[in-house]
RNA sequence: GCCCAGGUAGCUCAGUUGGUAGAGCAGCGGACUGAAAAUCCGCGUGUCGGUGGUUCAAUUCCGCCCCUGGGCA
């Protein structure tokens, strides 16, 4: 069987990175990341990254690269993963690409349309002007400068709408028009294999309390209190465990209550990622089961 | 054993002068194009402890029973 990729996603503590890294062993592959908040160094523990020692066994790339202080997004993650495969594919490896975020798989496997990269300036412009303005008055404004966006957006949804202006203020085109586009897809063109695991919710929320307890052990709050003084809008200041932990430290609530809340959030989150997986990527191969010998026989090789 | 108070959603409780019930939290469903572990939208999921009785109608009133908490012994 010739392949290059495979592609594993599936929610948090489903097993993703050990399938990885047992698919590396055996098919000569690489690890990619897929996944939104491992890229940040200083989230190890907090992410449940692949170790020192695993990274020793497996070569992983894009895992641990960016600065906390920094704003990753799909977009530079669709360049590097981009290269990363590349790398991988002169060298006669297999990519094997683990991740918990949907929009991630999105640029792999459908492509981003080719929007411009908004300079921050314009960025950081109109979030002032929204923050001048209020919300309400902010949005009816931008509805009569683009009104085909804004009837796909709700007032509440402040990201998407500052996100819809900033375009519109950079290239002088709406959104919707840009998204009209269709971009290519990383992997176009190449053999994958997609996987989605997803165990029985019980098992997973299970798996994540106990999980969460684990990485306060293991240096979650140290984690938590390098990030201390990082502005709270920051993609890694929201990473889940982080708020939580930081009003433990800033003394504004208990240890157990801010574990409780870490908890709680996970919960969450794998229920909006079971919901993209479901009703987005129903036609990957289902596994209930990380155990190799399941899936290996019944893979699926197509071409993206 | 007796006397109080209470048993209503997964939890904490409200309520119905008799017409099968609603809040918060939890939970569930959905959307998703460069912040996506983000951001946003929607949905009460119920033998009203059990069993008899009164009534056109009982979760509500009455009897008995069971359970929980407190008090007296």
């Amino acid at each position: 069987m010739s392949l290059d990729a495979v592609l594993i996603a599936g929610p948090t503590a489903s097993g993703k990175s050990g399938l990885a890294m047992e698919l590396a062993e055996n098919l000569g592959g690489v690890v990619i990341n897929a996944d939104s908040m491992q890229v940040y160094r200083e989230l190890a523990v907090l992410t449940a990254r692949p170790s020192a020692t695993d990274e020793k066994r497996i070569p992983h790339r894009l895992y641990g690269h960016v600065k906390a202080s920094e704003r990753y997004s799909v977009g530079l993650y669709q360049e590097e993963a981009a290269g990363a495969l590349a790398e991988a594919l002169s060298n006669k490896r297999v990519a094997i690409f683990a991740g918990g975020t949907g929009l991630y798989f999105d640029a792999l496997t459908k492509g981003l349309s080719p929007i411009p990269a908004v300079p921050v300036e314009i960025r950081d412009e109109v979030r002032r002007r929204f923050d001048a303005m209020g919300r309400e008055a902010f949005f009816a404004e931008f509805a009569t400068k683009d009104p085909s966006t804004t009837s796909k957006l709700r007032v509440s949804d402040t990201q998407r709408v500052l996100r819809a202006a900033a375009v519109l203020e950079a290239t002088g085109r709406p959104l919707t028009e840009w998204q009209e586009m269709s971009g290519s897809p990383v992997l176009a063109g190449l053999r994958v294999v997609r996987l989605l695991l997803a165990p029985p919710r019980e098992v997973l929320l299970e798996r994540i309390d106990r999980r969460f307890e684990t990485m306060v052990a293991q240096g979650a709050l140290e984690e938590a209190r390098l990030l201390l003084g990082l502005d709270p809008a920051l993609p890694a200041a929201k990473a889940l465990g982080i708020p939580q932990l930081q009003e433990y430290l800033l003394g504004r609530s208990t240890l157990e209550s801010a574990i409780a809340g870490a908890q709680l959030a996970t919960r969450r989150y794998v229920k909006r990622q079971m919901t993209w997986f479901r009703t987005r990527m129903s036609e990957w191969n289902w596994f209930e089961e990380t155990r190799l010998s399941n899936i290996i026989t019944s893979i699926r090789v197509e071409v993206i």
